[in-house]
DNA sequence: CGTTACCTGAAA
DNA sequence: TTTCAGGTAACG
């Protein structure tokens, strides 16, 4: 589910209402979310990291969350129906999703919910991080255009599965590459190494653009997205593309089709990408 | 490289 | 009943 904007999303919500609070205690509904120092479902090693700590800060390294603690860092990737929501009312029952309840020395606390239970939450320290975090990639908004071009023309993979490929640019998912690929006029089956200077150039603004965008408007909601604050995302409104398939393109009035490029659904209208 | 597994639930 | 879903890691 959340892709750049909508954890991005997460951590400007989630961030102005967590950060100098203490950690007071935690409810673990299920472990099976947890890793703690590399110890996957240690629900009480988690809770004897966690407890007592103050969250200094709230980070966001590509599709990845990272609570500041005092002498620790707690690494946070929602996969694909994770959420992070905030609450200030007690009363408020859990819904059957949640997993792992942060509750805060004011009240406050922070749930990680999720129904396809893929997310994690790892604890670490002495500087360590998870394994994905080792090898991702900077997002596009971290690199210049020429750095952008240098990696993602460096395969011969088709041009989204690239985008795809947190180690090469972090952040993208399949709704932005599939609305960036269309704004930039590109097919996402082309080979990587074969797109032009001018090609190449226009997806890396309209990457930047569509993510911009995106964040603009709290991230794109279908069902789970939400935001820290419980609220879903308006910029489903936007999308020109994805979960189109069927429907008429904006700018050639062709069919948007759906076809599957690198084991993954893709969305495209055949007249303009090319 | 592409394919599969990991899970649950909604929709076809 | 089958297929599909915003992601990633482990396969072959």
């Amino acid at each position: 589910m959340p892709e750049l904007p909508e954890v991005e999303t997460v951590r400007a919500t989630l961030e102005p209402v967590i950060k100098g609070k203490r950690i007071a205690g935690v409810s673990v509904r299920s472990s099976h979310c947890l890793v703690t120092y590399g110890r996957e479902g240690d629900a009480q090693g988690f809770c004897e990291g966690v407890c007592g700590r103050v969250i200094r800060g709230l980070a966001r390294r590509g599709k990845y969350l990272l609570f500041g603690l005092d002498d620790s860092l707690l690494v946070v990737h929602l996969r694909m129906t994770g959420a992070l929501v905030y609450s200030q009312d007690p009363a408020a029952v859990p819904s059957r999703h949640t997993h792992v309840i942060l509750r805060l020395e004011d009240g406050g606390e922070v749930r990680f919910q999720d129904q396809r239970r893929f997310g994690r939450l790892w604890l670490e320290r002495d500087g360590s991080v998870p394994q994905g975090l080792t090898k991702l990639g900077p997002d596009p908004f971290e690199i210049d255009e020429a750095g952008f071009l240098l990696r993602v023309r460096a395969s011969r993979r088709p041009v989204k599965a690239v985008l795809l490929d947190q180690e090469v640019v972090s952040g993208v998912g399949n709704i932005y590459a599939d609305e960036a690929l269309y704004a930039a006029g590109i097919h996402p089956s082309r080979p990587a190494f074969s797109l032009a200077d001018e090609e190449a150039s226009r997806l890396y603004r309209a990457v930047r653009e569509i993510l911009r965008l995106a964040i603009a408007h709290g991230g794109t909601t279908f069902s789970d997205y939400r935001d820290g604050l419980g609220r879903p995302g308006g910029n489903a409104a936007n999308l020109t593309v994805y979960r189109q398939e069927g429907g008429r393109c904006r700018r050639c009035g062709g069919i948007i089709v759906r076809l599957r490029v690198g084991g993954r659904t893709a969305r495209c209208c055949p007249g303009c990408q090319t």
